[in-house]
DNA sequence: GCCGTTTTCGGCCCGACTGTTTTCAGTCG
């Protein structure tokens, strides 16, 4: 029987989270299942079966309480307090509190004082002054609450902006400010610096000879929308397409707090305030504070913030309190854009791609690449446009003809076969034989049940002729999760048959994710980087997949693509099979 | 609720802002 996800084990301890500080627990308390839900989303086994050994306790941060809900969770299917609290409190208090300014607190006196449980009894409230009869609310704050509602906030969550869109308008923010005579140093910070899925607003750090021509400076990039001062060294717009960004002007000499306290993220500057506080030093956004002189350290760069802490200087994408902090770190040799010598999925016009092989092909050299595969959608990816087994004899043909005219780069004839609902892939062990490269991957059938899902994605793994499997979960950011699949058992089969596993470019796939990424490759697996190009001006977004891979912790030995032509065709599977 | 070079209890990162307050709680990042 397949264990209940990690996912789901922690959305219902996060809920569990949310209930108490309803409840009005203790933060500290509150922060446990908070944390807690953060091991095990991230863990790297199993968690159910881990709690019904009663192992949950191995993963930072879970207790015996905690271990105790989980087991009831994945046993029993519902954990006792959870149940309590929920039929206490009613489900419409939770969306109050995406109201800005109204948090749990407030949330539960407005319930218990005046039976609000939604977001359509604060508004009639509200509209008729009762909130401010409530001890410790009045009239701005009832005003505070109508305008928001009236803004229809608490509607729904903000939506995040995909990285891609975010650097893109991001780096042309930068790049505009510091074009600005009086600008000094100007770095964006935030989790686009940590090269995070998607962001929620942008976070810009700089000196200036003069601070208020800066911030002034703000509103009249082309990025901006509306933007105005905040304060004296401040700036808060909207670009175009709605993304939020806050710029601070700082002193010189307390750039580096600054900057490493706007780059978070939350738990990583938690975690190294902690550890420092145990150090008898205190950090904050101004300085570090020491205690055994009294004295605040101010630092001018990030390499002496961390530096007084005793630690290296952290990449931003390892801040994300995974381990960059715990005794003996050591900083791992990131994969960048520069060592890829290959990419190994990519379209044409004989599927659904926009350019023709040459076409690509040629892009591929002006990357600098040494080898590049063109892999077209088979004939049930379910969109049209595919390659039938008759087709793709008569495309082999044409990529060994462009190969033969082309120096300096391998052109492989390949395919992204889908992945049939038993697991096969969708032309016969002959033809696939035929090719240089397979990459397969699920198109179809999404909904299939976890177990099965397993079991097919394991069938295409064991496969001979399937070198790698592409996009493994099916994720798209913002739009869909991944389909249900047990991806413990999808990484011991990688590992276990030297197939390799894809992290997608596509800026709103990036799959693997950067968790399960550094799973696989801790596991042995390897780890390939592909744009999924569907033309020839994307193949830079290989850039999505390289900053998953260093969120991942990769290093250039954990991704095979970074290997020379005659090493990286070796490793294929197929080099074996045959 | 977790956790231990202040170990089984008593702590738990730091600061800004807002609004309702006579000194601070709640919220946010």
């Amino acid at each position: 029987m397949a264990e209940m996800p990690n996912r789901e084990i922690a959305a219902a301890l996060d809920e569990l989270g949310d209930l108490y500080e309803l409840d009005g627990a203790i933060s500290h308390r509150v922060l446990a299942y908070r944390n807690g839900a953060k091991a095990v989303r991230e863990a790297t086994q199993s968690v159910g079966t881990l709690a019904r050994e009663g192992r949950a306790t191995e993963l930072p941060g879970i207790g015996a309480t905690l271990q105790e809900k989980i087991a009831a969770l994945v046993v029993d299917g519902e954990i006792p307090a959870r149940a309590k609290l929920k039929a206490k409190y009613p489900e419409g208090l939770l969306e109050i509190t995406r109201l800005p300014g109204v948090g749990p607190k407030r949330v539960r006196l407005m319930y218990t004082e005046l039976g609000i449980d939604s977001l359509a009894s604060l508004k009639e409230a509200a509209e008729q002054e009762r909130l401010r009869g409530v001890k410790g609310l009045g009239p701005k704050f009832e005003a505070s609450v109508l305008a928001s509602l009236e803004a229809g906030l608490g509607e729904a969550p903000k939506p995040r902006t995909l990285l891609s869109r975010a650097l893109e308008e991001g780096e042309a923010i930068v790049a505009g400010l510091r074009a600005h005579p009086t600008a000094r140093r100007v770095e964006l910070a935030g989790s686009a610096r940590r090269l995070a899925d998607t962001v929620k607003d942008l976070d810009v750090i700089a000196t200036a000879d003069d601070p208020a021509a800066l911030t002034a400076a703000l509103a009249a990039l082309p990025e901006i929308e509306t933007a105005g001062t905040a304060g004296e060294n401040a700036a808060r717009g909207v670009t175009h397409s709605g993304l939020s960004i806050d710029l601070r002007v700082v002193e010189p000499d307390q750039f580096g707090n600054l900057l490493q306290h706007f780059s978070g993220s939350a738990r990583h500057n938690i975690r190294l305030r902690e550890n420092a506080v145990k150090r008898g030093l205190h950090v904050s956004e101004y300085g570090i504070l020491d205690d055994a002189t009294g004295e605040t350290v101010r630092c001018a760069t990030e390499e002496e913030v961390y530096a007084t802490l005793g630690l290296p200087w952290i990449p931003p994408e390892l801040r994300e309190d995974r381990g960059e902090l715990d005794p003996g770190f050591e900083v791992p040799e990131l994969v960048s854009v520069d060592d890829l010598r290959g990419d190994l999925h990519c379209h044409t016009v004989a599927s659904d791609g926009r350019n023709t092989i040459e076409e690509m092909a040629a892009e591929a050299i002006a990357r600098g690449y040494e080898y590049l595969a063109i892999t077209d959608h088979s004939a049930t990816h379910g969109f049209g446009n595919h390659v039938d087994a008759d087709t793709l004899k008569r495309q082999i043909e044409r990529v060994r003809t462009v190969n033969e005219k082309l120096d300096g780069i391998e052109v492989l004839i390949g395919t992204e076969t889908n992945i049939l609902p038993d697991g096969a892939p969708d032309y016969d062990d002959e033809l696939l034989a035929e090719l240089d490269w397979c990459i397969a991957s699920i198109h179809t059938a999404f909904q299939t049940p976890r177990a099965e899902m397993t079991k097919r994605m394991v069938a295409a793994i064991e496969h001979p002729w399937i070198d790698a499997i592409g996009h493994p979960t099916g994720r798209k950011l913002g739009r869909r999760p991944g389909y249900d699949v047990d991806l413990d058992e999808v990484i011991a089969a990688a590992a276990r048959t030297g197939t390799m596993l894809e992290i997608n470019g596509a800026p709103d796939r990036r799959d693997l994710d950067d968790v399960h990424a550094r799973q696989a490759a801790q596991a042995g697996v390897k780890i390939l980087l592909d744009s999924d190009a569907h033309g020839t001006d994307r193949l830079a977004n290989v850039r999505w997949a390289v900053a998953t891979a260093r969120r991942a912790w990769l290093t250039p030995d954990d991704v095979a693509n970074t290997r020379a032509w005659p090493e990286f065709a070796a490793m294929r599977k197929r080099a074996r099979t045959s």
